[in-house]
RNA sequence: GCCCCCAUCGUCUAGAGGCCUAGGACGCCACCCUUUCAAGGUGGAGAUCACCGGUUCGAAUCCGGUUGGGGGCACCA
């Protein structure tokens, strides 16, 4: 009955596909992976498909992806959304073992551990609601415990098929939680629960408690919020003769106002962050401290850093606020991080096919310190790729002045600035010899260096900010330059010419 | 309502009786660097360690209570 302490640890992750892996459930993955791999256990991916009215393949399909995309990988289980599984437990699709729970339902049936529970939906409703009004706590009332001949003959002609309900013992329940130490509850406080649905689907609590059993999971790490739920797995445990793995519960993660992390008020789906170029690297990084420290002043860690540090211990209790600021950080730490090649491979993906590879290669040393996601690059770079009319009509003639700076003057500094670079030929159109021309050009004017960039900037990406002005004028090539500083003169002079 | 869990700067955290007049990071504010924006550098504001009692020569650290927050009580997972 109780866990033999010399069994191979082999701990699970069990996402439920009846939505797109949730940022809740990466982490929770990701605590069972480093603690599986610090150990040198066994881990196992199991899909919780019991829900067929909401779960979907496609959902599956986003959590295996989504979680081989942070660099996650199981040893036992499905690779791919419906491929084969791998491993010596399977199938690892609880909706594939249907077999096996309607047996092992049968058995507590025998024993008189369960019973067949004929209420409707309807009528457990008003029972709840009954109780409610009588503030007394709402729990199952025990009505089909004490059936008559008659009233089963009643349902059975109705048509009416029963669900199975666990008969709950009324006793004292306690487990020593890996990182909450010993918790005690009442079961006597429980109502008996549904474990099998009417028409046969079987339910969480169930199908996790004979799952871990029969793939022989020795520790069991989820959210906190499956604290209060142990106990009833535990009552399972013992009336299926099983034995008990160690417990872990995890501290949830939280919203703003320190809710359970929802979709209503935070942005839940992995995917998403992928989708804005959040990096694989900084999401684990980021995700590992939320609830776990290496007790250290440390803090950027890889995936496998982090698997050897990493210790169920050193697990806080507290919930943690999801800081999205923090994340930002962490992701531009990572990007800088990544030489130019590995950024541009990146990238590409989030750029347009108008910018071929080795313009996103060329670009990259410019955006790579201004970048904070990866799907900002593409308005960074915008200046290179989009037309020139784009470019001119993106911005007011207003916009071109610099601070203090007439429309006339401007005028005149678009003029110097057209001059300077007609003069150089292709070979000396380079970032080092426009910008020693454009600080004469400056001195010459008596302008500051800086009021002189400013309406070159703009003329020039049609922004003004932008990645460094120089570099920015090298890529474009002399004669976009020139065109896009020539539309600006027009536009400031009121179509007036270029001397 | 009942049960359970939790409690250090706004946020993530260090801290496991004296090293703490509580450290780091994010964010914020200044300044420096500087062609914009970033990045980088330097400095600053920011926590009577939720509160109240106890234990102790000594408590953020141990104990009790209070308050506050969270989670769970489905034929969802």
């Amino acid at each position: 009955m109780t866990d033999d302490e010399t069994r191979p640890i082999r701990a699970r992750m069990a996402p439920s596909p009846t939505g797109p892996l949730h940022i809740g459930t990466a982490r929770t993955s990701l605590y069972n992976y480093l603690f599986a791999r610090h150990v040198g256990g066994t881990y196992v991916l199991r899909i919780e498909d019991t829900d067929l009215a909401r779960g979907t393949v496609e959902n599956e399909q986003d959590i295996i992806d989504n979680l081989h995309w942070l660099g996650i990988t199981w040893d036992e289980g499905p690779q791919v959304a419906g491929g084969e599984d791998i491993g010596p437990f399977g199938p690892y699709r609880q909706s594939h073992r249907w077999e096996l729970y309607a047996a092992e339902a049968a058995k507590l049936l025998e024993d008189g551990s369960a019973y067949h529970c004929w209420c409707t939906p309807e009528e457990l409703d008003e029972v709840r609601r009954q109780q409610e009004r009588n503030h007394e706590p709402p729990r199952y009332n025990g009505r089909c415990l004490r059936l008559t001949n008659a009233d089963l003959a009643q349902f059975e002609a109705e048509g009416r098929k029963p669900a199975i309900r666990f008969r709950v013992p009324p006793e004292k329940v306690t487990f020593d939680d890996l990182v909450r130490g010993e918790v005690e509850f009442d079961n006597a406080l429980l109502g008996d629960f549904v474990i099998v649905r009417a028409g046969g689907v079987p339910l969480y609590h169930f199908v996790v408690v004979v799952d871990d059993e029969k793939m022989n999971i020795t520790h069991v790490i989820r959210g906190e919020d499956h604290l209060s739920n142990t106990p009833k797995h535990i009552a399972l445990i013992r009336a299926l003769g099983y034995r008990e793995p160690r417990f872990g519960h995890i501290p949830l993660i939280l919203n703003a106002d320190r809710s359970k992390m929802s979709k209503r008020k935070s942005q839940t789906a992995m995917t998403a962050y992928r989708e804005q170029g959040y990096l694989p690297e900084a999401m684990v990084n980021f995700l590992a401290f939320l609830g776990w420290s290496p007790g250290t002043e440390e803090e950027i860690f890889s995936l496998d850093e982090l698997a050897g540090r990493f210790e169920l211990g050193q697990v806080h209790k507290a919930g943690a606020v999801f800081d999205q600021d923090r994340l930002d950080h962490l992701n531009g730490v990572y990007i800088r991080s990544l030489t130019d090649e590995q950024l541009a491979l990146r990238i590409r993906p989030f750029l347009p096919d108008a910018l071929d590879d080795s313009a996103v290669l060329r670009v990259v040393p410019l955006i790579k310190e201004r970048l904070v996601r990866l799907s900002d690059a593409p308005e960074l770079v915008a200046f290179l790729h989009e037309p020139d009319e784009a470019v001119i009509a993106g911005y007011l003639p207003e916009e071109l002045n610099a601070k203090g700076k007439s429309a006339a003057e401007t005028a005149i500094a678009l003029d110097a600035a057209a001059q300077l670079v007609q003069e150089l030929d292709d070979a000396d159109f380079s970032a080092d010899v426009l910008e020693a021309r454009s600080r004469a050009a400056a001195e010459q004017l008596g302008w500051k260096p800086g009021d002189f960039f400013k309406p070159i900037r703009v003329a020039v990406t049609g922004r003004s900010v932008s990645p460094p002005l120089f570099s920015s004028m090298e890529l474009l090539g002399r004669d976009r330059v020139l065109a896009r500083i020539g539309a600006a003169h027009a536009k400031v002079a009121g179509g007036g010419s270029l001397a």
